[in-house]
DNA sequence: AAGTAGGATAGGAATTTCCTATCAAAGGAT
DNA sequence: ATCCTTTGATAGGAAATTCCTATCCTACTT
């Protein structure tokens, strides 16, 4: 004997008290009249109740009944919800999708591809939040996340990634120093400067200090930003150089009324931003949907301060 | 190939997101790993969504599986209530239980037993609707009502009838009418007089019928009241006697200053009001927790008017 | 490098669901 | 009234589903 309730003996409930009639709500389900009485008595039994009286001239339900209707109407029409749902989840086009950003990429770029991702995909709610970015690949692949967008590459293999472009990298030097006349600065230049970077756990870090090993500067360890904006400051405080993105140049540096000068660095000194998300997720099409969002953002708006890439 | 979403498969995939493991899920659930990973399986196919990534730490929910995670639980949810609610649908004490009564009765008492009934039962709920009284076992039969509260006796026998109480039928007459001053009249007063009844499909029609027949008095077919009030008002104006039970005239005579006089009759004259059912939906508890508060409201304060029976 | 843990797969047993055939009783029709 | 039709219940066996044990494969530990 079944001890549990089952959906399909609600749906012929469901179907019977409609059709007011075993056989021809049998018929209606497409089954013999006795598979119906037979669950039917299996639902009685396990609620413990009499739910239709039977009666040769159409049946009537009890007052039992009437309730037990209503509340498998409404499971029925939870249980529908679910099925309706998991269509636009296939395709995509519905669904939260968190992700995770670092915090030199997502201030800058986010705000318009949130937009435009609405705009397309209505149903298609992000989640963003930015951690510590070394964090982010550890959050990502223990599920924290969804998908990350942070600069590749990414060291594990876990990961599957799609790069969505490349964001070139300026030198900002204080706007009384010897270099913030010039509009581009070679390696030589370098030489010898005090630069400044973030904190170890950010991969703009990375760049920073393999800069300074290739052109002979110095970075002072001792003087980490924490933001992006802590370290303009203390640029402008002629505390030293430092490696600035193209977004963040362009949304918070005021031009010739900054605080602190862009530089060209001669060669080309970039780093590649993009998507990534646990290999073992596939390639969930809500993922391709926000990839598409943000590279046509980058194509409208940003095509003039990176590069998009494929 | 199952190709029906099952309540299993729900309840199995919560399990599995709150153990965070196949093993340990299946364990909870008592039954095997392989088991549950066929039900999980059958699951995404259905849905054909992936809602769970495999790893060996713990697993993680995809996206799409957080969204049908929320809509099983409520799915699930919703199944609780209606096994929650079978408890006391069960035992009578919750459900909408529709009762017919006659004209002649219900608004009378039934105000005193709805807020007695409220009072004990706070969850079943009362749905009263007076139709003509002819109609009423008809109804009752058909399921429109799950119980009436009518005279009895009931002619067919499709009925399970629980007698309530015995009510006096009074004998009323104009103020200015040779019996007015009477307390008490016999049979022999009554030979002669015209008398007024309601229409025939009001069970109180045949008792005026039965008491013209037996004492020789003439039955007024051509003023037939509508209602009790109608009646009083016809028997005001001197067009003739009637019977009217006892506590429609302890609702709406008042007393000496009524517009008719009330006059009790020789010999045993009352009529047996109770409570109906249709055989077949057995004897609901909740019709008898009805049952108890009318018979609790009569004998509590209507027993100087009604004589409970049992 | 071997061991362990966790999920997938295969094959067969146990349960559940379903069907056909048949019964019994209620309503209608003649 | 009596027969006939309709309707739900019951019985027995077939089909499908669910479940279990045994085993495999792979990722992470030691």
């Amino acid at each position: 004997m079944a001890d549990d309730l089952t959906l399909r003996q609600l749906r012929y409930f469901v179907t019977l008290a409609e059709a007011g009639q075993y056989r021809r709500a049998a018929r209606q389900l497409g089954l013999s009249q006795p598979s119906l009485t037979a669950q039917i008595a299996g639902l009685e039994a396990h609620l413990g109740l009499v739910l239709v009286e039977r009666r040769r001239s159409g049946l009537v339900l009890t007052a039992p009944g009437r309730e037990v209707l209503e509340h498998a109407q409404r499971v029925l029409r939870a249980v529908d919800d679910l099925k309706h749902r998991s269509d636009p989840l296939r395709a995509g086009l519905a669904g939260t999708v968190r992700l995770g950003t670092a915090p030199t990429i997502g201030p800058y770029l986010l705000p318009r591809v949130l937009r435009r991702l609405h705009e397309a995909y209505p149903e298609l709610r992000l989640l963003v939040r930015d951690g510590a970015p070394r964090d982010l690949a550890e959050d990502l692949a223990a599920g924290r996340h969804d998908a990350i967008l942070t600069q590749l590459p990414l060291p594990a293999d876990a990961f599957e990634a799609r790069p969505l472009f490349r964001e070139p990298l300026f030198i900002a030097v204080a706007r009384g120093h010897a270099l913030a006349g010039r509009g581009t600065v070679g390696e030589a230049d370098l030489a010898g400067q005090d630069m400044l970077g973030l904190g170890p756990a950010h991969a703009l870090h990375g760049n920073v200090a393999a800069l300074c090993r290739e052109v002979g500067a110095r970075l002072r360890e001792e003087f980490e930003g924490t933001s992006l904006d802590a370290l303009r400051q203390m640029v402008a405080m002629d505390m030293g150089l430092t490696l600035l993105p193209a977004l963040y140049i362009q949304s918070e540096v005021q031009g010739p009324d900054g605080d602190v000068a862009i530089l060209r660095l001669k060669g080309a000194y970039w780093r590649t931003v993009g998507l990534a998300w646990r290999r073992a997720s596939g390639t969930p099409r809500a993922l391709t949907r926000l990839g598409d969002s943000i590279a046509e953002v980058t194509r409208r708006d940003f095509a003039d301060v990176v590069t998009p890439l494929r």
